[in-house]
Order: structure tokens, then C-alpha cells, then sequence
DNA sequence: TTCTTATTGATATTTTTTCTCAATAAGGGT
DNA sequence: ACCCTTATTGAGAAAAAATATCAATAAGAA
């Protein structure tokens, strides 16, 4: 018996989903909280950590503060604002090309498995708030 | 006066040049400790974080656990292996072709200062270790 | 249904980072 | 060289983030 599937599981990972932003683990625990209130912050945490174990999720990481999970495990990037912190997906595209899984395994002596690429800019709202 | 030159200032920046790998806060704390051990770990994390503001350092955020910091400023990409958390600079090369500043404003609306680029992987090392 | 044990929830603990505030000292003015 | 102002420090408390402990619960195979 390998694994189990549990109700608490099932509520972290919807919450994950339609969360949508990139939340981190305490944003993700509220929010299950809402639908199931006895749901403890420890299941949580474990449940995201398993998620990334087994590839159901990633870990975003993107400017300071507490870690972000997605939802999303398509490769794509992200952009962070370095004045609210908000992170957002960029539509992979021509941002991909160059990143060059071999080129690094070979300078780095590296078996590359992946790689995250962060934009780090100011987002709209905060450059209006100029 | 708008900022001043202390000791405590110029060792916390030495070692961390000096550490050169990538290392976090209280790393550079207990190196910082060695040289002259009355200096305060708030004094550390308060002069890393403005270092970084200054431009004389950046934030690695690569991998989970604790930040760690750089004092290379100089745009270049790192590896961090899975296994054992290190975290490697990989000479700016052909990786930092199609990372496209123009086409992530427009996909964004962000205005970007800069970008980070992680690759993952495992390390010569952890590779050897299996 | 029964049994095994993966998973949970509550809480304690560890780890990482920031805050508080009196004491110190950098560097400009005299 | 000597004040004076105030940026900076050090020590410890506190906050924030993440993990560990362990008895109780409940998934899923038999």
C-alpha cells in the first residue's frame, strides 16, 4: 500500500488550483481552512512538499519571502514585482529559447533535469502607484 | 550624512566575497563570527539585505531553505543540485541568449529590471553517491 | 468486517528573519 | 582635537516559516 488518497489531499490540491497565484504554504492553508476548518497546517505543508515530490506541483521560487507553490508543472516562467512581491506566470514563448539544458550540463558538470527562469520587475498597479 | 562606513560593514562584505560559494545569512554570520566575534547576527542580516538594496550584492533565490546571497553582481546564472542544495555559478554564456526583457514586458505589462536563471540538477557528487 | 499502517491533527520545536532600544561610534562642524 | 548629531550596532525578544513528534484516525487490502 503505496499511498493513499484522502480527502484532505483531494481539498489542498483544489484549493492549490484554484488559488491560481502563486500562494504560499500559509495562503494555501487558509484557504483550506475556509472549506474544511479541522484541516491542520502540518497536513498542509506535507501535502505541497509530497505534490512537488511526485510532480503534481512546483515550487516557485521568486523573490524573498516565504516559498510560492503552482499548480502548473507545464514549463513556463515567472515574473515578480519587487514592490508588492505578487508573482505572476509569463505565457512561455520566446523567453524559453536559449536555455540551454546542455550547454549548462556541460559547463557545470550538472545532470540538468530543469531549470526556473524569474523576471523580476515592477508590475502594473505599482508603477501607477508612482 | 547619509550613510557611514563601519568595520562591521567592510568584514561582513569580505566574507562574503571570500566564502564565494553561494552562502545564506548565518553562513556568512558564523564566517563573519571568526574575524571578529562580536558582531551581531542582526547586524549581518541588516547589511546583507542592504547591500542588496545597494547594488553590491544579490539575493540567490534558488532551491528551498534559507536565502542566500552573492556578491557577484554581475549578470551570470547558477546551478543548484537537488540532492545536496549546493548552489554553483555557471559562466554567463550561451544561457543567457532569448532570456528577452522586451517580450516579457509586453507578455507582462511589467516593467523588468532584471531576471533570474536556476538551472536544477544534480551535482557531480550526488551523481558519483548513487 | 477486520487488520495493517499511511496519514492526520494538535502541538512542540526548530529554523530563519525581523524588531526593539539603549549604547556606541562615524564623520561633519567648530 | 573636541563636541554633536544621528546612523549604526549588539543583545535579546519576537515574529514568521517550516519541520518534527506522536497518539488517534481512517484508507484500502484481505
Amino acid at each position: 500500500m503505496a499511498s493513499r488518497n484522502t480527502i484532505q489531499q483531494r481539498i489542498i490540491a483544489e484549493q492549490l488550483e484554484c488559488l491560481g497565484d502563486h500562494p504560499t504554504a500559509d495562503e494555501v492553508y487558509r484557504a483550506v481552512t475556509r472549506v474544511r476548518p479541522s484541516i491542520g497546517k502540518a497536513t498542509v505543508y506535507r501535502t505541497l512538499n509530497k505534490m512537488v515530490e511526485m510532480g503534481d506541483a512546483i515550487r516557485v521560487v521568486a523573490g524573498p519571502g516565504a516559498e510560492r507553490f503552482d499548480h502548473r508543472t507545464d514549463p513556463h516562467c515567472h515574473v515578480s514585482c519587487i514592490v508588492c512581491g505578487k508573482v505572476e506566470d509569463v505565457c512561455a514563448g520566446p523567453f524559453a529559447d536559449g536555455v540551454d539544458h546542455d550547454a549548462a550540463a556541460a559547463a557545470s558538470g550538472y545532470k540538468i533535469m530543469g531549470h526556473g527562469l524569474v523576471f523580476e520587475g515592477i508590475c502594473p498597479a505599482c508603477q501607477q502607484a508612482r
